[in-house]
DNA sequence: CATTTTTCATAGCATTTGTTATTGTTTTGA
DNA sequence: TCAAAACAATAACAAATGCTATGAAAAATG
């Protein structure tokens, strides 16, 4: 809890009475190793904070292939803002890498809770400020003009300690490479 | 104005007093095909809403090569949120493709008034979620997952009526790829 | 602990994309 | 209008990456 609001206070000082509302919409899960936090097509209504654990959100091909396009550990915030945005099914998938620990909330209840404190539409705004705008600016850059290595390289400096929980297929899966591919890289390396 | 007012419907409404004070902020600008909006390593203050034209935005990197990140014609809101936001000087450039008229206000003035408005928070909120967040998911994967060819196809739908206002070159830099290989696409398809 | 499954490295070949150069065309600007 | 510059198509070769297959190592499982 205390980690909680440690957390919390990233995005901005909420009053005690708007810390107590947000508090009572949280609610504990836990996840067994390939567990479906969303399925793809499914409506997505919460959001996850990952207390212990990790999740990958992906994309299924029509061919069957999977594309990473993020991964969640302890204190990330996940959930298809996207979907939940626009009402629709989720194109992606979100799924236990390992067993996972979390609390959730119902996003329409969080964005309700946004009209009535204003602390908490600041802090929404910060949210997506930061983890919609700013950290992904340099992803749009890097995907088009940097060569899989490079990228290899900004991912073990994006995700620190990571690397060893994950599977090859699935950093280059993320990477949007092969993993004959990355098992070249790491050759070289 | 009357197009302004139809652009600003579409991020919810806003009360008259709200639209005043919105209005008050703005400044029309001209620039000349070449001109900067903004600068690589300038600090950012402006948003821009191109009235007639285009701008496109761009990282240059070490060696000189041009990467455009986004393009910018009538109707769009264009400047460097993140520079803005983090107080940083901007890594990007943003240039007039085009003789380009514009409307602009102050970013931290327009920040302000949200505190003063909450119509005009929720304004700010839904323009994120909107150009942010729905708009730019489909090419996390695209990046990672799609030829260059597929992503033509997805750069022609996202852009109707752009391609022919735009060099070969800026179409391939948009892409990721040299003009050498969207020659190659454009003669197969 | 033995067996089955998964993961990884690597090889050989195919495909995509980049690099450099050439040529003809179009645009620009004096 | 004319010369210079920019642009586009194309060719030949190089580099990066994908695809398929194979065997060894590691991990999971009974």
């Amino acid at each position: 809890m205390e980690q909680l609001r440690a957390k919390f206070a990233t995005y901005g000082t909420l009053s005690e009475e708007t810390m107590e509302d947000m508090t009572k919409l949280l609610r504990p899960h836990s996840y067994a190793k390939g567990a479906y936090f969303l399925q793809e097509g499914q409506m997505a209504k919460n959001i996850a904070i990952v207390v212990k654990g990790l999740f990958s959100q992906y994309y299924v091909s029509p061919d069957g292939d999977v594309v990473i396009k993020r991964f969640f550990p302890e204190t990330y915030f996940t959930g298809s803002l996207p979907a939940m945005l626009t009402h629709s099914p989720s194109m992606f998938a979100i799924r236990a890498l390992e067993p996972t620990e979390t609390l959730e909330y119902n996003f329409y209840e969080f964005k309700s809770l946004t009209e009535k404190h204003r602390d908490l539409a600041a802090f929404y705004i910060r949210y997506m400020e930061i983890h919609w705008i700013i950290e992904k600016e340099p992803l749009e850059i890097s995907f088009r003009y940097d060569n899989a290595k490079t990228r290899y390289i900004n991912f073990l400096k994006e995700y620190p300690n990571l690397e060893p929980r994950l599977k090859q297929h699935e950093i280059a899966s993320y990477l949007g490479i092969t993993p004959t591919q990355l098992s070249r890289i790491r050759a070289e390396m």
